[in-house]
DNA sequence: AGGTTAACGATAATCGATTTTTTTGATTTA
DNA sequence: TAAATCAAAAAAATCGATTATCGTTAACCT
């Protein structure tokens, strides 16, 4: 990666939405250990949408202070998980169609933006972890197919992988922050859909296409491939007619 | 606005940057006002990037707990103008060019698909907004000419409804939030470039172009002048060098 | 009955004190 | 000299208790 730091030490949004669970995110102080464990519960909706976010529970739920989880609930404000009103407390960000749709949009403008300035500038390195991503992902497709719930998981993760790398070239820290925060709350309305089976719609074949047309450096026609990729992920969602 | 409430009530991320310091933003509670008071003091550099921000002066200086201020600190995090690092502290979010770069590629990704968006499908109320916001930034624009000092500060404000209303037809809340965060930040540079005098470029100019080609409904056109309007004010501000 | 006020329980906000952790600077050791 | 050690000093993290605010219900008045 060509990034800057983009403080991988720094507390707040989380950058690597997919592998939330992973083992070796230590946490180093409690109020980092609460926030991490209540993004958990809220990607996984244990914590359902709009709902209230008492203190007084959570406190002692959790066994620490009032005051520890006034500033874990603050710092998931970052990533827009939790909503904060003034004298009135914190809530689980509600979902809606609305929602999905605005998430979905942006995406695609940083994006298919981000992917379009890339194959334009991307260099050698820019190609090879994309090529390293990309046969990363087939293994996993292969390996997800046979057995789907052990391994969907991860292939999230190389899925992810696979869509960084491919902005890999260009695109900066906001640009990068941004995206993570889209992802998280997609990936919320992605388990909403619960079953964990893989999407019907060929995703391998589009990777696919957009893979070579990045290679192609074919800038259009990629951002095109993709923009409708992530576009048709919606319409999966879509189906579960979430209300409001 | 079409849009959604979007919040307004919501504490975190400041959506109305511009005006930080008009009247009316009455705060509900302390931790709201020392928030409040430390985004402007960051944005107008008296907290200088990249420096510690210790909770014992803070603390005196507003004279609140210490908890208040780390949780004003706490929120202050969602709009990216403070870094926290478990076990050590809180710092004001650090300026660098390679950072007033990434910004800017991020905003004209954001603003110019919207506007791309609006142009293609904005109503009848679109088009009237957008004519109210250009006409009272023409007027704002003469009234700063005559004393640019006392009137800068509106003009900014009506600059930034300019741009609002121009993708205000299509952009989803999330747009307006990244934008929002983007913008802040993007102030924090413009006020380094200390003077507050007007541009020399023709700002003017540009913003007549833009406003006739999304009235006469060329998306491409307008986009690809929006584009070359924000990026051409990065390098006003790049004369200045910052470091690092 | 309709609306206003009063009182109360629930919850958020805030504080001051205490406990950990990091940083610093001097001292020792290799 | 450079690295390692250790003991204050500084600062962050955390807690438990207190205070302020909100929402709801009950009493009250015309």
């Amino acid at each position: 990666m060509n990034q800057s730091a983009l403080g991988k030490e720094l507390i707040g949004i989380d950058l690597f939405a997919a592998d939330l669970a992973s083992p070796e995110r230590k946490s180093r102080s409690l109020i980092e250990s609460v926030m991490h464990r209540l993004r958990i519960e809220i990607v996984q909706g244990v914590l359902s949408a709009g709902s209230r976010l008492l203190i007084d529970d959570l406190q002692r739920r959790f066994d620490v202070s009032g005051g520890t989880v006034r500033e874990a609930l603050s710092l998931l404000v970052s990533d827009g998980l939790v909503h904060a009103k003034t004298q009135r407390g914190f809530f689980v960000a509600p979902m809606s169609l609305q929602d999905l749709e605005g998430l979905t949009r942006t995406r695609v403008a940083l994006e298919c933006e981000s992917v379009r300035e890339s194959v334009k500038c991307g260099g050698s390195e820019w190609e090879s972890n994309l090529v390293a991503a990309y046969s990363e992902l087939i293994r996993s497709d292969e390996r997800v197919m046979r057995n789907p719930d052990d391994e969907f998981d991860r292939w999230e993760i190389a899925n992810r992988n696979f869509h960084r790398s491919l902005i890999g070239a260009c695109s900066s820290d906001w640009t990068y922050r941004f995206l993570a925060v889209l992802n998280i709350h997609l990936e919320r309305y992605r388990r909403l859909t619960s079953t964990r089976t893989l999407p019907e719609r060929n995703v391998h074949a589009e990777h696919e296409l957009i893979f070579q047309s990045a290679l192609a450096r074919d800038a259009e026609q990629c951002s095109l491939l993709l923009r409708q990729h992530i576009e048709s992920s919606v319409s999966v969602v879509r189906q579960f007619a979430l209300l409001r």
